[in-house]
DNA sequence: GTTCATTGCGCAATAA
DNA sequence: TTTATTGCGCAATGAA
């Protein structure tokens, strides 16, 4: 039982631990704010290989991974990488979140736009049925324009209104 | 001063950009659940006490924090605060960034709505003016239509694509 | 098997 | 002082 696994109680971790510092790699870290809390994560020393123990023929599949030697140069390699690669993705995660919100507020804009449009057709459509329906009445009381002077409008009997 | 710990419930959430209620991971083939990854840290203590030596003073300056002793208490407690809240926030700005690309659907939808009653508006109204147009015609060749056309179709349906 | 990409998590600094 | 945010590194896991 080495591993607080379950409970998730804050395991009181107590281990010696010393090697604090094993940073070499230059992080040019961009003068941030965060340039003090340059170091920290030192998870704790390797529990026994489980390979070990009983001398317990291992089956052909699970094995625990030795749980990489914080020292070896290869691991640094590794961490160093994915740190970078984390880096890269929360970026690009946020830079996808900021985006939408842009997405958001473009669409809003053309939103009000279309709206006011389909204001603007709206009335003059509703313009245009007046006229038509004033035209109609018009027709319809079979009266037409005094006979006489210019023919404004000639309109004689009733006309159809051609619909189509 | 009573926290009630929290039961630390497994609310796996999956990130990403989708997938709201999730389980746990899946029963993969894998043996343990591995549900152990936060044990590291042991950035190593600082003995002196800075406000220790007997002088009082305090400047209105800086003072340089002590180093948390890791084993305390307090520490501990404060730490799962923190903790706590970091979920909470964290969580909650990915619902935000949920909700947001939910607007963006919503918006691309009532955009296309829009552009297509402006499209049925701008084709009423394409009609209307013709009419108007052949009609004008019609009076100004002084041509009158075959009488006893009865064309009885003035009005104009309302078209019912309304919402809102 | 390897490498990079994602993601949950805890820490610490700092903003509020 | 407490909570909320944020940047960061680690490790597990996913996807090539």
């Amino acid at each position: 039982m080495s591993r607080p696994s379950q409970p998730k109680l804050t395991t009181s971790d107590h281990n010696g631990v010393s090697v604090i510092q094993s940073q070499a790699h230059a992080s040019s870290s961009s003068s941030l704010p965060a340039a003090v809390a340059g170091l920290q994560q030192v998870p704790q020393l390797v529990p026994a290989n489980p390979s070990a123990g009983g001398g317990k023929a291992l089956p052909p599949s699970k094995m625990k991974k030795p749980p990489a030697d914080k020292d070896s140069e290869e691991y640094r390699q590794r961490r160093e990488r994915n740190n970078l690669a984390v880096k890269k993705s929360r970026m690009r995660s946020k830079q996808k979140a900021m985006d939408t919100q842009q997405r958001v507020n473009e669409l809003k804009e053309e939103n009000e736009r279309l709206e006011a449009k389909i204001k603007l057709l709206s009335k003059e459509l509703s313009v245009l049925k007046d006229l038509f329906l004033e035209h109609a009445h018009n027709l319809a009381d079979n009266v037409q324009p005094p006979a006489g002077a210019e023919g404004s409008s000639p309109a004689p009997n009733n006309t159809s209104t051609n619909g189509q």
